[in-house]
DNA sequence: CCGGCAAATGCAACTTGTTGCATAAGGCTA
DNA sequence: TAGCCTTATGCAACAAGTTGCATTTGCCGG
């Protein structure tokens, strides 16, 4: 339910075509949600015939068409639902973690390639985070409540990213 | 296969039934994993029809029989591949994150009541947390290095928990 | 004495997400 | 000129996780 009503709210702020969701998943939305191409095309067609979306084929001559879809009344609807109850809360899985109760199995040598590229991969993240802030909430104090509150998010998801990176260093330098 | 990670090395520490594996979700890995008891009870049956647990069932007259599953020598084996390969990165997905995108459309009655629940199941999480560190944890200093890795993961839990509740208290201040 | 919880297991149907493959044309680079 | 990247879409099979239902007995509280 909650990729649907991540669709509804990009396709309601403006209407596009599932390549299009998916730059907008690398640009802006990359602290907020990621999905591939597949599970995208496959769910707009569905939200197309459960009738929350509208599509439209442009035609094109040396590319494949482009089918732009946009939010229908009952689309509205729907994600006015979704937003209206509270979320259930999302269960814990860190695989990463249960690495660390194996501990006497896991090899020193894997450990600490494991622990450097996950560090890297959290390095890289807050590049993007970095790059997401330049383009959009470079000017934080300009901003209107609804601009302002996915800067928050943004801002949620460096502090975690950052608290993560210090916790693989303390644990990098100990051993 | 992450599951199956997670059972053969609880199963390896210890063995048991489904259920006492749930208990020990429950218990003192509450930040690691959690899973339904159906998901474990046939997870834990396929593992055994692939080779990976043997399976001995314990009558009992006034309950239902306990299966007690054992690690195999091939359980070992498939542990021990988990543990060199490194993880793939896992995606993010945030739905409350995207609530704050469609901020406009969130009324603001649901939006309070969200947080506030919100931060109530924070605070229940870092109750939890606060108990496993007491029951198992009550002496750091004292820690093998063996003990001292799940420790840190308690840690870290507990750190972006209170990363979570620092923002949620933030943001509903601000509004 | 009735209802719910704890112990202990399971099936069936469903939703959600992944993996592998396929198409088709143009541009870039070694 | 061969191979890869970008644009643009999709199917089919699979893996992972959820939801709803079902069973049996004993204990505990109201």
């Amino acid at each position: 339910m909650s990729l649907r009503a991540v669709l509804l709210i990009t396709l309601q702020r403006e209407p596009g075509t599932g390549y299009d969701i998916l730059q907008r998943f690398k640009a802006g939305l990359a602290h907020v949600w990621q999905a591939s191409h597949q599970q995208l095309y496959r769910e707009l067609e569905r939200m197309r015939s459960d009738g929350q979306l509208t599509c439209e084929t442009l035609p094109q001559t040396e590319r494949p068409d482009r089918k732009i879809y946009r939010v229908t009344e009952a689309g509205l609807q729907a994600l006015d639902t979704w937003l209206a109850e509270p979320l259930a809360a999302n269960p814990v899985r860190q695989p990463l973690f249960a690495k660390f109760f194996a501990w006497e199995r896991w090899p020193e040598q894997a450990r600490r390639e494991e622990l450097t590229a996950f560090r890297e991969q959290l390095k890289e993240r807050l590049t993007t985070y970095a790059a997401i802030e330049r383009e959009w909430f470079s000017d934080p104090q300009a901003l209107t409540p609804a601009q302002r509150a996915p800067w928050h998010t943004l801002r949620l998801g460096q502090r975690l990213t950052e608290t993560w990176v210090e916790w693989v260093e303390e644990v990098m330098k100990e051993e």
